[in-house]
DNA sequence: GATGGCCATTGAACTAGGACAAGAAATGGG
DNA sequence: CCCATTTCTTGTCCTAGTTCAATGGCCATC
């Protein structure tokens, strides 16, 4: 039950053996089906999610009416408005499933009273939040400075089960340009390699 | 002398009066001269620094040697290579001075130290890099969805005082676009406003 | 007061990627 | 199994921003 994040927890850090019950008492388990939202713009973060099964993404939406995916999470990711949830101020973000998923979540409550209980969590999450950055770094590095094609070549190098599970238009927004020049990138690859 | 310093951690964190101490026996205090560069790419980053006094950019360097300036950081801000100096592995980064700097400085082991004497700093700095990746993820969204205009006009109310203390291409370069556009998108809202 | 090196500006020609439109292909719910 | 809807593809035209090159301003230094 909770192998998954009993091994997450112990790759970024040593715990007690007081420490995981205290994680297990205050995570809340929830089934929630594909095409959820678990957080709309204005809405203030009321999760912390650790995804044992499933596929999620978060995004914003442009005065134009057009998505930018910010990340795909899938098992073992966390997801989160981390600014909205910790500061309890209303998001700019859009949190939806695109898979049934079975998820254990953390509530602002609960994370205080976990931090509080079991402060090495307090690492844990700079860690992660730490990861979280760097990766974040070098993406929009990427975005500045590299071509359409050197991107998707990138992602599907990088994430290679996720364009398997998500429609391409959600990978066109992740990567910052449109559907339809997605497709164009895609039959130029397809053609110039057989 | 820690005023700065003091308030700052203030600002994030409740301490008791045994906390600072610790934080003041541990940071060691340099000058360093502009145009200096604390990291360079390949590098291991061995520096945490608060800026007392000064102003540092850090910025990447693509394949075609033109840079990417992730960040300008001035009095009351944190710089560092974050991901090369927690995993101590090479950065690809690079951290320069553009004035005259005073710092207060964290090194791999004085930070380990300062954690392990005064936990409470582990949430300080797990909410400073929080901070960071909302913003960082704020920009990634606005260079995606926004015209070079008005990133320039957001950047100059934001940072209303980067302007007259660092030369305009790093400006560009900050903005993801070249010197001479930046030039020309300057002028335009010149002659547009009279 | 001259000189050299950076910096900002301007212009012209070019290109990566966007917007729009129309059709084809897949998907899924009844 | 069928129809509706979503998703993907392809083509044409268009624009925001790039690259390259030339010019001139502004220092710092001797």
């Amino acid at each position: 039950m909770f192998e998954e994040i009993d091994q997450y927890v112990r790759r970024w850090i040593t715990v007690t053996p007081a420490d995981l019950p205290v994680l297990h008492s205050l995570l809340e388990y929830r089934e929630v089906p594909k095409k959820t939202l678990l957080l709309q713009e204005g809405e203030i973060c009321r999760i912390e999610a650790f995804i044992q099964k499933g596929c999620i993404r978060n995004y914003y939406i442009d005065e134009h009416g057009s998505e930018v995916t910010l990340q795909f999470a899938i098992e073992d990711w966390w997801v989160s408005d981390i600014a909205s949830f910790q500061d309890q101020k209303p998001s700019r973000m859009f949190i939806e499933t695109l898979e049934d998923c079975t998820l254990w979540c953390l509530n602002p409550q609960s994370k205080d009273r976990l931090l509080k209980d079991a402060p090495c969590f307090e690492r844990m999450f700079r860690i992660m939040v730490q990861r979280n950055l760097a990766r974040l770094q070098e993406r929009l590095f990427q975005t500045i400075t590299t071509t359409a094609v050197e991107k998707y070549l990138d992602f599907i190098e990088r994430y290679p089960t996720i364009p398997q599970r998500v429609a391409q238009h959600y990978i066109a927004s992740y990567l910052g340009f449109s559907p339809e020049f997605l497709s164009k990138v895609r039959t130029k690859l397809r053609d110039s390699r057989g």
